[in-house]
DNA sequence: GGTGAGCGC
């Protein structure tokens, strides 16, 4: 009786770390930040900036660059002031082509501090209320 | 160094 409760009580206390974990890292850190993806590697802040700020007001780009080649890593971040023109942009360029590459844009993910963005990979079982 | 889905220091 007694192992079978307290492997419960682990199971419990296991899924609802899981289910906080996932509940904390699947959120969208803000809708007026854009996650870019599919860029070419020849695309800079500036040409990515260009791209995005005929849709809006953009606070901040940024390109992750190997730390070693120095080359692009193929994806960025564009920050937006606002989130209409977020969405606008996201809308309008996800899938379009910038230097023959195909644009994937989402929304940029919670960054957890000291730990490294996890990726939800289960989309359809998220809460709907 | 070539690479092509992905979530940043």
């Amino acid at each position: 009786m007694v192992p079978i409760l307290s492997s419960l009580k682990f199971v419990r206390v296991h899924t609802s770390l899981l289910q906080h974990l996932r509940f904390f890292c699947s959120q969208p850190a803000s809708n007026s930040k854009l996650f870019v993806a599919g860029l070419s590697w020849s695309v800079d802040d500036r040409s990515l900036l260009d791209a995005f700020s005929s849709f809006g007001d953009v606070t901040e780009v940024s390109i992750m660059y190997d730390k070693n080649s120095g080359r692009s890593r193929g994806f960025g971040f564009v920050q937006f002031s606002n989130e209409d023109d977020a969405k606008y942009a996201k809308d309008v360029l996800d899938g379009k082509v910038l230097l023959g590459r195909p644009l994937r844009i989402s929304y940029a993910l919670e960054r957890v501090r000291g730990a490294p963005v996890v990726v939800p990979r289960i989309s359809s079982a998220e809460p709907k209320d």
